[in-house]
DNA sequence: TATGAATGAGGATTCATTCAT
DNA sequence: AATGAATGAATCCTCATTCAT
């Protein structure tokens, strides 16, 4: 489970971040030890099976890597924010500007997740946090009575293939562009679930 | 790409309907050949190969069946609203409740739509009704300003989601229980959509 | 289980073969479906997973095979024998002799038995019936008392040890030295189970 | 094939008796090195290939540690008997008790001698041991006339498929069922080898 | 003396497609 | 109009072995 040794690290770091780009470029389906290792600048496809257990285990790791990329980036927005209808804002704001900091990233994660079998750990843990905040948000006031869960299903769908979309355009949308984008969207998922008060968010 | 017989249009049908089940079932990565046949009763692949051009023929003829069953089946409700919000309405409600009635056709054809290389044309047709649909809305003032194209990826996106999450749920949800989430939903978009007069839908 | 038309059958036929005879010089763990493919004039190993659902279907259909050609053969020598004691002489005796009829069948058999994970049906059932043989001649009084488990074991195991290194034998044994040697082995073994006025076979 | 330090020599041992281990446990074609090198406690099959040339290398080492441990023990047993029969019957008990004292040992060995390419000059050893005893006899009259290399053979193999059937019921056969399987064998190549007058092992 | 990284051939199997019948 | 046999590339994975450190 762990890297032992710098070299081991490096490789498995190496196959990972190659995994990624090739899930972002060619799509899950296409992301095979082959066109992984080609793109990575292995030899062989046996490379891959040495480092890692099985295709199973290289795709952890890969969600592994890019949860923690996603976390570093937008969680200091987050944190940031005081309020829950602030914070929610800076989820999807700094969800959207994730896109041009870490293209591939984001795009091979949410091919990954629609596709893999058993849904993993960190996958299902945004899924908590959202419901939290929102129930703590509805308890606050802040923000109206709705069925958590399935707000919260199509809420995080929707601001995924929004994030989808805005990856996989061309040309790449400028920085300028996104921020319009995330403040869009912003606006929009505030309105589906603040409050009365917070219809206008001057 | 049109049937010429009797029979041939008999056995595409017979072979797209199996086909959208067994994605339904298994998923697009497992709807091999080998797995529509043996589920269509046909002893071999080459029947399948014989009459469609290749895969990606066969997932065309899918989506184009599927479409049409949607579209039989949702569009009465939302020609018989009236007004752009009552109609937005009945699009959302009507699409959940459309899980009651063709849960196999719901969740392939939101299958193969992810995972198809290129969006086919049904489907961009279906991105362009509703981006049209909330332009009118916005030009008659029953829709606030929002950017129309993100606002239909992500609406769209977070609905079938909403849609694929509960035809996967087991147990099967009852009728009454899509109503409730059909009208959940459809609060949630209106919500976000429409100006303010419309905020409380009581 | 069971082959449908001509070329289906021939084709498994041709297969089974090449494996058999594969099995038989090459041994157990050098037969792989490359090897077998090659020996049976195949250009891919794809044709075998085409005609049997895996490796271990392969080696049931080879046990199959064999099984029936060694009964085909040895069973007339058995059943014309008289007597529980010349019947054990005719299956040792005829086994022997099966060498010279179908070396490949005999060799590849003994080292399909020990390598398979789980022991046939077939030949568990050989078990049963030289069990039974020697409990029926004991209680007709022309076997002496011995642990019947233990002692088919050594003897079926010597048996095919013997066969072995017969048909391992190079140059092939001549069919005088197979009689030959069939009979010294029938002797050992009614020397070894007969009750005493058995003792010389004359 | 000489040991030259202590280290040197204590890893060959640990390795050699991994590897009996594992082919006890899960058989010749499974017991490759890296499941040695697991067995062994060793993080790489490297260690492995470092210490022996290859893997025949090492499959003859285990023969050999085999053998030795199986001299050892049953050598005093033969070495008390006195007479050409009480030598056989002593050879083949203790062979039985072996099992008791060393399972891993034993299965192991049968394993590598069916499997291994080559016979080994330790086995062909002990045939010619076991062909003397038989002819030594047959001088003195003891045993009665017979082919001796083909007895050899059937008796031999029969033995040791006793013996695996033996080593590998589960649960493992008591001491006191082992004696009398042993004591029965006995009598079984005593009746198949003896002159007239041994008819009675009485 | 030891090690872990790397290699590349070979393992069984599944796949979409072609073709003669 | 239909079929089933055949193909061969591609899938993931395991293997024994080599090599630089």
């Amino acid at each position: 489970m762990q890297a032992r040794t710098f070299t081991e690290a490096g490789r498995r770091a190496q196959i990972v971040t190659a995994a990624i780009e090739v899930i972002a470029e060619a799509g899950y389906a296409k992301a095979s030890f082959s066109r992984i290792a080609q793109h990575a600048g292995l030899s062989s496809t046996g490379m891959i099976s040495y480092h890692f257990a099985g295709k199973a285990d290289l795709l952890t790791a890969c969600v592994a890597e890019i949860e923690q990329v996603t976390t570093a980036f937008m969680g200091p927005f987050v944190d940031a924010a005081e309020g829950h209808v602030a914070q929610l804002r800076a989820y999807v704001e700094s969800n959207i500007a994730l896109i041009g900091a870490h293209p591939a990233a984001v795009r091979a994660l949410i091919d990954i997740v629609r596709n893999a079998a058993a849904p993993s750990t960190s996958v299902s843990g945004r899924r908590t946090v959202v419901e939290e905040h929102f129930r703590a948000g509805q308890a606050a006031g802040v923000f109206c009575a709705f069925d958590v869960p399935a707000v919260t299903t199509a809420l995080l769908a929707g601001l995924d293939a929004a994030v989808v979309a805005a990856a996989a355009a061309e040309p790449r949308p400028e920085p300028g562009e996104l921020a319009r984008l995330g403040r869009e969207l912003a606006d929009l998922y505030v309105r589906a679930t603040a409050a009365s008060p917070e219809r206008n968010p001057s």
